[in-house]
RNA sequence: GCGGGUGUUGCUUAGUGGUAAAGCUCCAGCCUUCCAAGCUGGUCACGCGGGUUCGAUUCCCGCCACCCGCUCCA
């Protein structure tokens, strides 16, 4: 990806600003850290909670306004993470991923261990042959060639029977050698728990590896309780856990992680109209936010790469640095038909079919999914509001100068970085400066306006150093306004307030200063 | 999971078989009337565990984490 694009930054950049600003750390890191698991520092979790702050706003207490004109209904849950182990049964989790595989080092296949079979010979000694059942002939046409041998002195046995030290003598199905094929392993998507003191394989649990079924389960409900009709949507968002093959790229896929979901029941005439409202509702969703519109796309999955449970998938990808090609996931929008629903009626014994009172029929909803990483969000937040920008040394006319991330200022320039976050999702509002810290008046002020307005935003107060310096300090971390109190404020009750994308300076009225700030988006 | 690379303080680097230096950051004081100024002082590091050795941050082995590629990916 050698094109156009100026702005694009490393994940080594975001990582290092993420460590050293306090926006998230590597997990347990004093104990040598996990792969796969990160936390949220101070401005890391407000970040994130503005984020579902917003998400939740936006899509259970004030929802978009649906094809049909109509205000869309939607309602909160938060269901457990730890579940009855049916459920997983029920969504396919179990038994999907359980298969044991075994990996070919010299030919890079991967088989599953249990279409595997070994000619072993019967005298013990020599060479063995796997091959996939149904492909013997294949393995006696080896056994031939390679062992110069009667394929009637071999036994089979199945691959999974084999003992670990016999695998240095194995051919595996694609080598020209023995000895290539690894141990058959176990690939667990979900993470195993006991429940009680005692642990054995009855009490046998699962952390759920995504919110949705807790709203399947929880679907009747909703619909006994809340007075709801159909078309009606369940929102979660809560902590979901994969044991990712590969965790990599920072937060992106990482074994914890946070999910934001809805599911949204409709009649089946009217499933394919709501699917196409939430695909384009989610994709402009990500760019109220700010995000850039040539950064976001939309991708339509093609037939043979949709989920078993799916009948079509739209993803809102985003223009990750990392990502090949290009894009990579941030949200799903599925249209999984009835298949949730019906198999949890199966599998539950228990009617989950809605009753329509006006037509007297029943029926068994379909659902639209919208599934976004609440914790890719936030990587995508980062990723859009860093920039690295030159300012002429000692003053701002002019105003900052986008610069290539990583490159160094020209002469009677200096580099400063900034998070240029929307002021809904910047994690701390504003800044409160008394222009000098040894002048009492100007202090006792200050922290009078501090105490004021953190009453009704997250808000720094810094009196150290010099105030470039704090300014810059607050432009790091994304602080969209900073107010400083001189001596003219003790005078005339008016303070300055400096816009951190600009560098503009404005002065206001203290009086004003809460409506001037909420005019500003806060 | 495979292959390659990396690991000294918050960051960037220096260095050594005798437990470590510098710049920036950070903290304190002085100073400073709006964009990382200056002066003085200060805190903080050899990823973890073994082995060799009188002594290991340094040499050897194992592990862990991170990065790159492959593989995988609801």
């Amino acid at each position: 990806m050698q094109n156009d694009n100026s702005t694009k930054i490393s994940l080594d950049i975001l990582t290092g600003l993420c460590k050293r600003r306090g926006f998230i750390f590597q997990s347990s890191e004093i104990y040598g850290g996990l792969n796969g698991f990160w936390d949220y520092g101070p401005l890391g979790t407000e970040l994130k909670n503005n984020l579902r702050d917003a998400w939740w706003q936006d899509m259970v207490r004030s929802p978009p306004v649906g094809p049909d004109g109509e205000v869309v209904n939607i309602l909160g849950l938060d269901s457990s993470i730890i579940q009855n182990p049916r459920v997983w049964e029920a969504s396919g989790h179990v038994g999907g991923f359980n298969d044991p595989m075994s990996d070919c080092r010299e030919s890079k296949s991967r088989y599953r261990a249990d279409h595997l079979v070994v000619y072993l010979p019967q005298s013990g000694d020599g060479h063995g042959f796997a091959c996939l059942t149904g492909n013997e002939a294949d393995a006696e046409k080896r056994i031939r060639k390679q062992a110069k041998a009667d394929p009637s002195a071999y036994k089979v046995i199945p691959f999974p029977e084999l003992p670990a030290a016999d695998l240095a003598r194995i051919w595996g199905p694609d080598a020209t050698g023995p000895g290539t094929l690894t141990e058959p392993r176990q690939f667990n998507l979900m993470f195993k728990t006991f429940i009680g003191a005692a642990s054995g394989e009855d009490n046998l649990a699962y952390l759920r590896p995504e919110t949705a079924q807790g709203i399947f389960t929880n679907y009747k409900h909703v619909v006994d309780t809340m007075r709801v009709k159909l078309p009606f949507g369940i929102a979660q968002i809560g902590k979901s856990f994969r044991n990712e093959v590969t965790p990599r790229n920072f937060i992106f896929r990482s074994r914890e992680f946070e999910q934001m979901e809805l599911e949204w029941f409709c009649h089946p005439d009217e499933a394919q109209k709501w699917y196409d409202f939430w695909v384009a509702e989610r994709l402009k969703w990500w760019e109220s936010l700010g995000i850039r519109a040539d950064y976001l796309q939309r991708r339509d999955h093609d037939p043979d790469e949709l989920a078993h449970y799916s009948t079509a998938c739209a993803d809102v990808e985003y223009r990750y640095g990392f990502t090949d090609p290009e894009y990579g996931e941030l949200e799903g929008v599925a249209h999984r038909g009835d298949y949730d629903l019906t198999q949890h009626q199966t599998f539950s014994g228990t009617k989950l079919e809605y009753f329509d009172q006006e037509t007297n029929t029943r029926v068994l909803p379909h659902v639209i999914e919208p599934s976004s990483g609440l914790t890719r969000g936030v990587l995508v937040l980062l990723n859009e509001a860093y920039r690295e920008e030159f300012v002429p040394k000692g003053e701002t006319e002019g105003g900052p100068i986008e610069a290539i991330p990583g490159s160094q200022p020209p002469e009677g320039y200096e580099k400063r970085v900034v998070m240029r976050f929307a002021p809904r999702l910047a994690p701390v509002k504003v800044a409160v400066f008394p222009l000098l810290k040894n002048r009492p008046e100007l202090v006792e002020k200050a922290k009078a306006i501090h105490a004021d307005l953190r009453r009704d935003w997250a808000v720094d107060y810094d009196q150290t150093g010099a105030i470039g310096r704090r300014y810059r300090r607050q432009d790091e971390i994304g602080t969209p306004f900073c107010v400083t109190i001189d001596f003219d404020s003790l005078e005339d009750d008016t303070v300055t307030v400096r816009e951190r994308d600009s560098m503009h300076q404005e002065r206001v009225a203290i009086a004003d200063l809460r409506a001037w700030l909420h005019n500003k988006g806060l």
